[in-house]
DNA sequence: TCTGGGGTCCTAGGACCC
DNA sequence: TCTGGGGTCCTAGGACCC
């Protein structure tokens, strides 16, 4: 067997939980459950549950007080500590960066794909998993691909702590007779769409009528949701530092704000803080975006263009409070979040963050 | 029963221009 | 009096990811 071209996955196993475990050894084989302030009596939900939690059908996305009524007696709920988590996670990739002739494109906190060549990845992948758990103490999962649709899926089965490949030449026989939801990119809503024409396998994704599902989804999203049925993807491994488009603040109120006045106060409050993140990288603000969660649980989201781009910080809080004249007025709010979206700065003139993408 | 906070990308449809 | 076709920009909203 020749050298090939190969895209690694590289998945943390309960990232979060790990970190904690590993500055609190006590916790070690406790359920642990991360999520917002810690107080599982509060609106928040979990950020990461430990295996141990997992047993007890606790997992990430539930709300807390619905997993304090699951947890046992010895369970632990910590409050979420980004600056820990951001620099467990910085170790992590600089560990993987080192590795002999990869390529690392960040992709979560906890994790990145590596483009390789090699003869043998699994032996990359066991090298990568070593040298995490050697300088880290954390364990992660990685999946083997000929792309990164593939490598992204195939750590699934790899968990905890394993390696496995998914290629075209198994695909099918791995993923054909799986529900389309099991695919990367397909969610609640797009799983509906598909069984609507009477598709709900992967293999039935793949042999469906490419002008069927142009019509349905459009030309971009259409063409991707048919190619992923047949584990289509990109496998180029893209190492550019990546450059946030924009910025939010959200909150959720413990208690539902009904005072015209009390919105006003908090948009000034989020947009203050949107702009500063933006402002803190010298790049003009050019839209505000207003995201209001309406009591009991009905989302919506409006925005506008500034006359221009701007690095005045008054006048983009003027925006947003002129934008939130927009909502209505009558309604209880649980949730605000103002959004501001930036220039993309010069070319050569890259800003180091940790990525959070939304698609690959 | 209760549903966070940080992001990205895509589409439809209207306005406007040539 | 009747009225094409293409392009671009903008807004609003939906869907997905970790």
């Amino acid at each position: 067997m020749g050298f090939a071209s190969w895209v690694l996955h590289v998945d943390m196993d309960q990232f979060i939980a790990a970190v904690e475990v590993l500055r609190r050894p006590e916790l070690a084989g406790r359920p642990v459950i991360v999520g917002g302030r810690g107080d599982p009596t509060e609106r928040a939900v979990v950020s990461t549950a430990s295996y141990e939690a997992r047993q007890y059908g606790i997992g990430s996305g539930m709300p807390l007080k619905i997993a304090a009524r699951k947890a046992p007696e010895d369970a632990v709920f910590l409050p979420v500590d980004h600056e820990a988590y951001e620099a467990a996670s910085d170790h992590v990739m600089a560990t993987l960066r080192a590795l002999p002739d990869v390529v690392l494109e960040v992709i979560g906190w906890d994790e990145c794909f590596l483009g390789v060549r090699t003869a043998d990845p699994e032996a990359v992948a066991r090298e990568a998993q070593r040298a995490v758990l050697e300088a880290t103490g954390l364990r992660c999962s990685v999946g083997i691909g000929d792309n990164k649709v593939r490598a992204k899926i195939a750590t699934e089965f790899g968990k905890p702590g394993g390696v496995f490949r998914l290629t075209e030449q198994n695909w099918f026989d791995v993923m054909g007779e799986r529900s389309t939801r099991e695919l990367w990119g397909v969610g609640a809503k797009i799983e509906k769409r598909l069984a609507s024409h009477g598709i709900r396998t992967v293999r039935e994704l793949a042999d469906a009528d490419h002008e069927a599902m142009l019509r349905e989804f459009g030309p971009k999203l259409g063409a991707w949701y048919h190619g992923l049925g047949s584990g289509n993807g990109p496998a180029v491994v893209d190492d550019t530092p990546w450059v946030a488009r924009s910025h939010s603040r959200e909150i959720t109120f413990q208690q539902n704000l009904a005072a015209p006045g009390e919105v006003d106060v908090a948009i000034r409050e989020l947009a203050e803080h949107a702009y500063a993140d933006c402002a803190a990288e010298g790049r003009p603000v050019t839209r505000v975006h207003l995201k209001v969660r309406y009591a009991p649980f009905e989302t919506k989201t409006i925005g506008r263009k500034l006359p221009q781009p701007t690095l005045d910080r008054g006048e983009f809080v003027d925006a947003a409070l002129a934008l939130g004249q927009m909502l209505d007025r009558t309604r209880e709010v649980r949730l605000l979040g103002v959004r501001a979206e930036m220039t993309m700065p010069e070319e050569g003139d890259p800003v180091e963050r940790t990525p959070m993408r939304g698609r690959i």
